[in-house]
DNA sequence: TGCGGCGGCGCC
DNA sequence: AAAGGGCGCCGCCGCA
């Protein structure tokens, strides 16, 4: 496998972390200073610097020749090349398929993704130099108060020095991990072309919440400070907040239990969104005392504290010309489930109670017009989806695979008394109906938040926090009985955990042998990052745990043996010596497996619609989202549904559903 | 002033 | 022994 590893240093007007690497690039004001590039077989240098130098003609045949073209984020490298070093420097043409990113590289290792994490993970680079940081300073933006860019020649051999230490840093940090598998590199390939065709935003409706929103948020924040007198000036001050009002509740112990969370092994004291609906309901039962202006500044901070609406901002900060936000989706972003994430404009979270498209034209006229508009932030908040819209003569076709985390986890145990479960969707019977009447429960509900909650070996804490999205309030004792009864009807869940742990620990003692638990399998590969346990699901995806050992940790009645693992997504603190590690448990692997194996199936889909040149605009997790011309729309959505709801080859019998839905704005 | 840490929020 | 975990962004806080 021949590689050239590639590193631009550029400069700009805009702001990268502002707009995003696709509207960066595109600027006009934006331009490379120099680019570093090694052969990673032979280990050839080059540093170039267009503005001065023709390209170098052996690093044309060097790339000639390369099965790859790597570079950390290659997107942003990508693009760089094809607006600015291909047109404006001569520099050759690459074909799609030969780009190839070494930061979706490290994130399939379930290592971080970032050059400089990733080497620390690794152990090859423990200590920070800030001097690069300083080279982009100095170089990459222009001097603040003058306009100027700085052209200084000294600082700019540093910069490129910098620039081709960074690429010896991503080839070790190439050597060091595992290579994507051809499935991957496509589905990353993939991934480029829905972040460069980029979603559409409707610009005028995010401009007008934009501007109500300042409004509100300074209306807010002048009653917070003539009703504190001065002590918080603003919503979001969040520790001014806590002090004053333990100080104007004379730090009543009714008060403090009810602030009172725990976080891991420590109590804290919150006033989140739930310690603050709790303290209000409090309020008016008998006895318990939240004055009157203690209650109103709780009510402003709910107001206010609708942090979503900072999107519409983004989504201007980063639509091009043409309305579209592009680089919104991160391949294998989640290290530990090989999903999907979304960086820049998060399309992940926007909130789902939402306005319909009619509602959402109404709404955006009153605001053109400057009429008032009754709870501002929840009415804004409910505007994020509806922002997204088709071009013009187009239409979004919209479909969710239904349940699918409830089908997937039965299906992978292999169980044979999962299959009852599995019939029930085969049947397309209610299925949280179904699950409340095996409890021995009437309620629908019940059946519902046990179903969504108690799969992955949640209990009490699990079932009560997703019972609250439902109005559903039981006490511990009553949901106790639940967890008992959820777990005495689907055994089958309860022995997979069991398998799954038992298995871990297995696969850590027999080094390169294969365990298998129902569908997937474990493997310990001791050569990869200090030692690596291997979850394979079903379609080959692999969930890495790296850094991987098996401990026996003594309890109060006996000890037993458990695995940890070095995790990615904790990025350790300044001063630490070790990487942040977890533990393994049956129940937090049975949910890895399931979702991992989910996310296997999205990026199935993915790949069958690009095979037909489906218009894909956005997907989040177990949701596609088309962007189709209005005469293609009936077409598109029967093969949108064929596709999805067509089981892979791996996942022959497991029951697929998927029912599309028009819209003229995205929804829910 | 810049930056890391942390609290908070939203979704699947 | 029991265990909800997977994300990213915004904005404040406190330190250097």
């Amino acid at each position: 496998m021949q590689c050239v590893l590639l590193d631009f240093e550029t400069r700009s007007r805009t702001d990268l972390t502002k707009t995003g690497a696709y509207k960066y690039a595109a600027d006009p004001s934006t331009d490379i200073l120099c680019m570093s590039a090694i052969d990673s077989e032979i280990g050839d240098e080059w540093l170039w610097y267009p503005g001065t130098q023709a390209f170098p003609a052996t690093l044309a045949v060097a790339i000639e020749h390369a099965d790859l073209v790597t570079a950390v984020n290659a997107e942003f490298d990508k693009a760089i090349w094809e607006y600015i070093a291909v047109p404006d420097y001569g520099a050759p043409e690459i074909e799609h398929k030969k780009w190839y990113c070494l930061a979706a590289q490290c994130r399939v290792n379930a290592i971080p993704s970032g050059l400089e994490n990733a080497a620390r993970a690794l152990g090859i680079n423990k200590r920070k130099d800030p001097r690069g940081k300083q080279l982009i300073k100095a170089l990459s933006i222009p001097n603040p108060v003058t306009g100027e860019f700085n052209e200084d020649p000294k600082l700019m051999q540093e910069m490129g020095e910098y620039c081709l230490q960074d690429s010896r840093l991503a080839r070790k940090v190439m050597a060091l991990t595992r290579l994507m598998s051809v499935t991957e590199h496509q589905d990353w390939l993939i991934t480029c072309d829905i972040n460069e065709r980029g979603a559409k935003v409707d610009t005028e409706l995010a401009r007008l919440a934009v501007t109500y929103a300042d409004a509100e948020r300074g209306e807010i924040a002048d009653k917070l400070s003539a009703l504190t007198g001065g002590v918080i000036t603003k919503h979001t001050q969040s520790v001014r907040i806590r002090k004053w009002l333990l100080a104007e509740c004379e730090n009543d112990p009714d008060v403090i239990a009810l602030m009172t969370v725990k976080k891991g092994d420590v109590e804290k004291q919150s006033l989140d969104k739930d310690v603050r609906t709790a303290l209000l309901d409090a309020r008016t039962s008998d006895g318990f005392l939240l004055c009157q202006l203690t209650a109103d500044v709780l009510e402003l901070v709910d107001q206010g504290s609708k942090s979503s609406v900072s999107k519409f901002q983004r989504m201007l900060d980063m639509a091009e010309d043409d309305d579209r936000v592009r680089g919104a989706f991160v391949f294998a972003g989640a290290g530990q489930t090989q999903r999907f994430a979304s960086r820049g404009l998060q399309l992940h979270n926007m909130r789902r109670d939402c306005w319909k498209a009619e509602q959402t034209e109404d709404i955006k006229q009153s605001m053109r017009t400057k009429q008032i508009i009754p709870n501002v932030m929840d009415t804004l908040s409910k505007l994020l989806r509806p922002a997204l819209i088709p071009a013009p003569g187009h239409k979004f076709v919209v479909s969710d695979w239904a349940a699918i985390e409830g089908r997937v986890l039965p299906w992978l145990t292999e169980d044979p008394r999962a299959e009852a479960v599995l019939d029930i969707f085969r049947s397309g019977a209610d299925i949280y109906m179904a699950t409340a009447k095996a409890m021995g429960i009437l309620e629908r509900q019940i059946g519902k938040v046990a179903t969504l909650a108690l799969g992955y070996q949640g209990a009490v804490g699990a079932f009560q926090a997703i019972a609250k999205n439902y109005g559903l309030i039981l006490t511990e004792a009553e949901v106790l009985k639940i967890v008992f009864k959820w777990r005495e009807a689907n055994p089958w869940a309860v022995a997979y955990w069991r398998a799954c742990e038992k298995a871990a620990i297995l696969a850590m003692r027999r080094p390169g042998t294969e365990v298998k638990i129902g569908k997937c399998q474990f493997m310990f590969v001791e050569g990869l990052m200090n030692g690596t346990l291997c979850g394979i699901l079903p379609d080959g995806t692999v969930l890495q745990y790296p850094n991987a050992r098996l401990e026996y940790v003594k309890g109060k009645y006996g000890g037993k043996w458990q695995v940890s693992y070095a995790k990615a997504s904790i990025l350790p603190k300044a001063d630490a010596t070790e990487w942040p590690r977890h533990t393994l448990y049956g129940g937090l692997i049975a949910e890895n497996f399931a979702q991992g194996t989910a996310g296997a199936i999205l990026k199935y889909a993915l790949r069958e619609l690009a095979s037909v040149n489906a218009p894909v605009a956005f997907h989040v997790h177990d949701e596609i989202i088309e962007e189709v011309h209005i005469r293609a729309v009936e077409a598109r959505s029967l093969q949108l549904q064929t596709i999805m709801e067509t089981p892979p080859p791996w996942a022959v019998g497991l029951p697929l559903e998927a029912k599309p839905a028009v819209m003229q704005r995205y929804g829910k």
